[in-house]
RNA sequence: GCGGGUGUAGCUUAGUGGUAAAGCUCCAGCCUUCCAAGCUGGCUAUGAGGGUUCGAUUCCCUUCACCCGCUCCA
């Protein structure tokens, strides 16, 4: 008793968890680094065998979720939402008017000492007349008048007429040894700017200029703004309505981090809502109960998960209310992290897109004849994000099983969702696995098994969150049943062979 | 982008300025009638590049990746 209370593990720390998940996902197949082989790439991340299956599992739930059946709507009808996948290279234009290239891409210089970041723009320089002396970096717009204090400081009882003040932006590399960061109390502690623009460049054409260049999106809400003329066109759809798309998006990082949580290239699942700017604040209700149903039917659950509204000093300027779904990753713990935002965008995409195309998209109502801008609620949700939150979620330490961990996937996400081992790899055992096994594979994603021993194979299941097991023993032969072993509980019955494809769409029935 | 840490096989760990070791996994075969059993055999590693040295996995430099903290996240 004492002996084994001292062999016990300790708890698991969350790192120590999030390590394990991270070489679980390697050692089984279902994320890798990318370019392992020639030392990785920070930011990027390739998905294995497992991994790809889980991440269409997602993918495919959330498209039937939205796309196939959408929710049913405060009238008592189902809600419309249609599809869409645009190009991931626009106009250039596109990514002007959303405010992703311009009024974000401001150089940026990080104090050394006190570790703080300024926008270099921002920052002017107290340059002293006489040349002796540090020079003063202050902020330009200098409402605490920190320029009459920093002198004061470091003036030497000169007044504020022996400083000449110049733009940071102005000020060459060579001065930045002399110069005193707002904040700090030593010279030269200013790193060279250095510009933050999120968006990936390209060049379009074989022959590369600047007169070509392009962007990769940054989000896939875009693509649907300027598809909506497009969509009201040729669809027959009427406000309210929604589009939704799934796809790749690029964002270059300033620090990529937490495993895949933020990488430079990840897949979103966005929904844009058009409706009238009266009924903005209901759908945008309607969308934040939805979209917390739908995590919590995949088994994200509990203390785990929570909603929470932005602050006004978080909101971005165009949005009106912000919702974040976060998950309590390890890596986040004790705190969340974002798996979902639900925005309010009011009518800021489409008016821009309208002052920058020079084409009206005004919505005509048939019904009322009224004419106006539609607003947008915007569920736009991390598919790689969802896939990292299953994947802790079901991340289960069981020191009672050989594998001493199992993944306890919703049978509707689980990579596998059976195996079938013959009992022996001797006699009509695996004649009768491999015709269960072609039948079954029809309909589901199963896995064949016959080498080695029985245990191991539950095992090697248990480890990438197969939910069933169908073992074929002599019993099969005799009578036509076979064993059902149940994953998280270990627990066996025998049911018929024919029924098993049965048995399998039941458990798995659709979240 | 700043500061700190880490880097030996798929995983977990040894070890050394002079032939790189083990357990588990994995693969092949045998055995096996229900949870990584047993037997035999096998594959696989010093992140990358430079320097010092007769000789570097070990010492030094650079770089890359990952982890932690800060920062950033339209």
């Amino acid at each position: 008793m004492t002996a084994e209370k001292l062999t016990t593990p300790a708890p698991q720390t969350p790192a120590e968890r999030m390590k394990d998940i991270v070489a679980l996902c390697k050692r089984r197949g279902f994320i890798f680094g990318a370019s392992d082989i020639y030392g990785g790439i920070n930011g990027f991340w390739d998905y294995g065998p497992l991994g790809v299956e889980l991440k269409n599992n997602l993918r495919d739930l959330w498209w039937k979720k939205m796309v196939l059946t959408p929710p049913i709507g405060p009238d008592g009808q189902p809600v419309e939402i249609v599809g869409l996948d645009s190009a991931i290279i626009q106009n250039p234009k596109v990514w002007v008017a959303s405010g992703h290239v311009g009024g974000f891409a401001d150089p940026m210089v990080d104090c050394r000492e006190t570790k703080k970041r300024y926008r270099e723009d921002h920052l002017d320089v107290l340059v002293p007349n006489d040349g002796e002396g540090p020079w003063l970096a202050v902020p330009q717009n200098d409402e605490d008048g920190v320029a009459k204090s920093r002198i004061k400081k470091f003036g030497k009882g000169r007044s504020e007429d022996a400083f000449t003040r110049k733009s940071l932006s102005g000020i060459g590399l060579e001065n930045y040894a002399k110069i005193i960061g707002p904040d700090a109390k030593e010279a030269g502690t200013l790193t060279e700017p250095k510009a933050f623009n999120l968006l990936f460049e390209t060049k379009i054409g074989a022959v590369a200029s600047d007169d070509n260049i392009a962007y990769l999106r940054g989000e896939t809400a875009q693509g649907i703004f300027i598809n909506f003329k497009n969509v009201v066109d040729s669809s027959r759809v009427r406000v309210p309505f929604g589009i939704a798309q799934i796809g790749k998006a690029f964002r270059n990082e300033v620090n990529p981090r937490n495993f895949i949580f933020r990488s430079r290239e990840f897949e979103q699942m966005e929904m844009e809502w058009f409706c009238h700017p009266n009924e903005a604040k209901m759908w945008f209700d309607f969308w934040k109960t939805e979209r917390q149903k739908f995590w919590q039917s995949l088994g994200l659950s509990g203390d785990n998960i929570l909603m929470r509204e932005h602050g006004q000093d978080e909101l971005v300027f165009y949005s009106k209310g912000t919702f974040d779904i976060e998950y309590k990753f390890p890596f986040t713990d004790p705190g969340f992290g974002e798996l979902e935002g639900i925005a309010y965008r009011t009518d800021y995409d489409l008016t821009q897109h309208q002052e920058h195309s020079k084409v009206k998209l005004e919505y005509m109502d048939p019904v009322t004849n009224e004419r106006f801008m539609p607003h947008v609620v915007e569920p736009a949700a991390g598919l790689t994000r969802g896939v990292l939150a299953i994947l802790c979620e079901a991340y289960t330490v069981d020191t009672n099983r050989p594998s001493g961990v199992y993944l306890n996937f919703h049978p509707a996400l689980a990579p596998k969702k059976a195996a079938i081992l013959p009992l022996t790899a001797k006699d009509e055992h695996p004649k009768l696995a491999t015709k269960l096994y072609l039948e079954l594979r029809e309909e589901f994603a199963v896995d064949l098994d016959i080498k080695q021993n029985i245990g191991k194979r539950y095992a090697r299941q248990d480890e990438i969150g197969t939910p069933f097991c169908f073992t074929i023993d002599d019993q099969t032969v005799a009578d036509g049943t076979v064993t059902v072993r149940e994953r998280n509980t270990m627990a066996q019955e025998r049911i018929p062979m024919a029924n098993v494809a049965a048995y399998l769409r039941e458990k798995i029935k659709r979240v």
